[in-house]
DNA sequence: CTTATTTAAGACTTATTTGTCTGAAAATAC
DNA sequence: GTATTTTCAGACAAATAAGTCTTAAATAAG
């Protein structure tokens, strides 16, 4: 798989509070049912994004997480970074250390260009950004596509 | 990562097939051995590649493994179906279901178009062309270089 | 102050991938 | 035949990823 479960965990999270107007805190326990994704599991990985300074998080009733100013502005890109690390956008297609470094594997160049279109469709818009167009598009966000950009 | 490591074993050990002049049984514990990759966990992976009828194995003294003509043929991306399956083809990158038959993720236009790139990358050569690329632009199919296109 | 609601932290379990080991079966050489 | 070399088959173990659970800390409301 490109991305791990948790890294899609968090950018369909990160979406969702995205494409919600104003700036309120969601809780996880909104989320993780909007979203179907296991409560616990899902706040560890947005604990994750809070750490990094993507999120803001709040404690008591009413609390939540919401987008920090960072996380509206972050993109795609920053998010699977955070949580899965750089090593896609870097390592060579059959796993040989020092991509780009050494002499390069049968598949270098395709391979570069390939993972560079992996990286600009991931750097193209922000947060904000992809939720604006996702209210014009409806993208879909859950398996069944029961949710509603607002 | 975007191949699994008994996908990317099974490329490197047909590139290295691929390499060899002439069609004799090469040993699995050559080849683990000049690509430094464990023999029993290699054994395995080609183990499937024969049954797919990719490669061709024989038994005793002098024996080993060799690419039947099928496998000459074959290109990367036969390879990484039979290892991997279909999956990074056709899958969602947010890993919702049906990607292509149902409403489309906030990714879909743009990853349809990267994993097209990635399917063209492992579709472009057979092993036998890329062999002969190999003698001339002396590929790398291990850490370290060691290795040389005959 | 007490209770309820929420995130934070981390231990724990389960599933999957990766890697190791043992013995059987086939082929060769003597 | 017997011994040796090899693949084949499958059990086993270790490492990693994915998911669950429990307790603590912060906040709000009565
Ligand atoms: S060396 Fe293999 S992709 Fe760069
Ligand atoms: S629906 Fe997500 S990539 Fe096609």
């Amino acid at each position: 798989m490109l991305l791990s479960k948790s890294c899609v965990y968090g950018l369909r999270a990160s979406l969702y509070l995205a494409s919600k107007r104003g700036n309120e805190f969601h809780s996880l326990k909104e989320i993780s049912e909007e979203l179907e994704i296991s409560f616990h599991f899902l706040t560890k990985i947005l604990q994750q994004l809070t750490a990094e300074g993507y999120l803001e998080s709040y404690k008591g009733p009413n609390g939540g997480v919401r987008l920090s100013s960072n996380g509206q502005n972050a993109t795609l890109f920053d998010l699977v970074i955070a949580i899965d690390g750089p090593g896609l956008f870097t390592q060579c297609a059959l796993g040989l250390p020092g991509c780009g470094l050494q002499e390069p594997c049968p598949l270098h160049d395709h391979w570069v260009e390939a993972r560079g279109k992996i990286e600009n469709m991931l750097k193209r818009m922000t947060l904000n950004e992809i939720a604006e167009e996702g209210k014009e598009k409806h993208f879909r966000l859950t398996a069944e596509g029961e949710f509603s950009w607002q």
